[in-house]
DNA sequence: CCCTGATTCGC
DNA sequence: GCGAATCAGG
């Protein structure tokens, strides 16, 4: 596998994210987990804290590098600071893994009934800012219940063909569809979102915000919001 | 042991 | 430029 320029991309995404390495190399596939480092390095994406390199130590303390001398004086190299420029992509791979998701608590939402899907009915008073994909950034406090959890809905036995004729399917998705689940897979009306996407993201802008909130200072930060799959199944 | 990211260096 | 091997901390 090469390093093309859509995948390229996909790991800047995913590494300003904080998706470990790992995750990254498996969601690319066809590369190491150190090809991703290496590459993140090389394109000068600055890491988050990493696990060994919690103190910085401005001069080689150990040198137990058996590998080869190097004399060679270092001059010290200015950090340029990055100016995070979310490039739009083309993110192919489905959300799936890690993503936003799960239910944590079931909050009774009007998810889509038929046909419109208004999922942000009230005027949000209380924004932010904008993020770097252009979504709503929110405070940790203003997370809300990440997936209109399977709402009392009933199945029509009747149409169920008619029912998902205008949704999104799985087959319909591309990399500019939003691939935000509405609903649960395996239901008939299961679909997705359908949205433009929100350049960069798998999801449209409604949806970004819902899946990532601000990067908040460590510490503060809370965990992630829950996957769409994986909670428990309100019924 | 597992995990993590950083770094080196042969290719 | 690439990434396996290695280092080093959690």
């Amino acid at each position: 596998m090469s390093w093309t320029d859509e995948r390229i991309d996909q790991l800047k995404g995913m590494w300003e994210r904080g998706l470990t390495a790992s995750q990254i190399a498996d969601e690319l596939g066809g590369v190491s987990r150190n090809a991703v480092i290496g590459k993140a390095h090389r394109l000068g994406l600055q890491s988050r804290p990493s696990p060994v390199k919690a103190n910085e130590t401005p001069k080689k303390a150990a040198a137990p590098a058996p590998r080869k001398p190097a004399p060679t004086p270092e001059v010290e190299a200015p950090r340029a600071a990055a100016p995070v420029a979310p490039a739009p992509a083309a993110p192919v791979r489905a959300p799936a893994a890690a993503a936003p998701a799960a239910p944590a608590a079931p909050a009774p939402a009007p998810a889509a009934a038929a046909g419109d899907d208004a999922p942000t009915p009230a005027p949000q008073p209380r924004i932010i800012s904008v993020g770097p994909g252009g979504f709503l950034r929110q405070g940790p406090g203003d997370q809300q219940a990440p997936i209109p959890p399977a709402p009392p809905r009933r199945l029509v036995p009747a149409k169920p063909s008619a029912e998902i004729a205008d949704k999104t399917s799985l087959l319909d998705l591309t990399e500019r569809i939003c691939k935000w689940p509405m609903g649960h897979p395996g239901e008939a009306d299961f679909h997705f979102c359908g949205e433009t996407v929100n350049p960069g993201f798998p999801y449209c802008v409604e949806h970004c915000g819902r899946a990532y909130q601000a990067q908040l200072p460590r510490g503060t930060r809370r965990p992630p919001p829950p996957l769409p799959f994986g909670g428990p199944r309100v019924r």
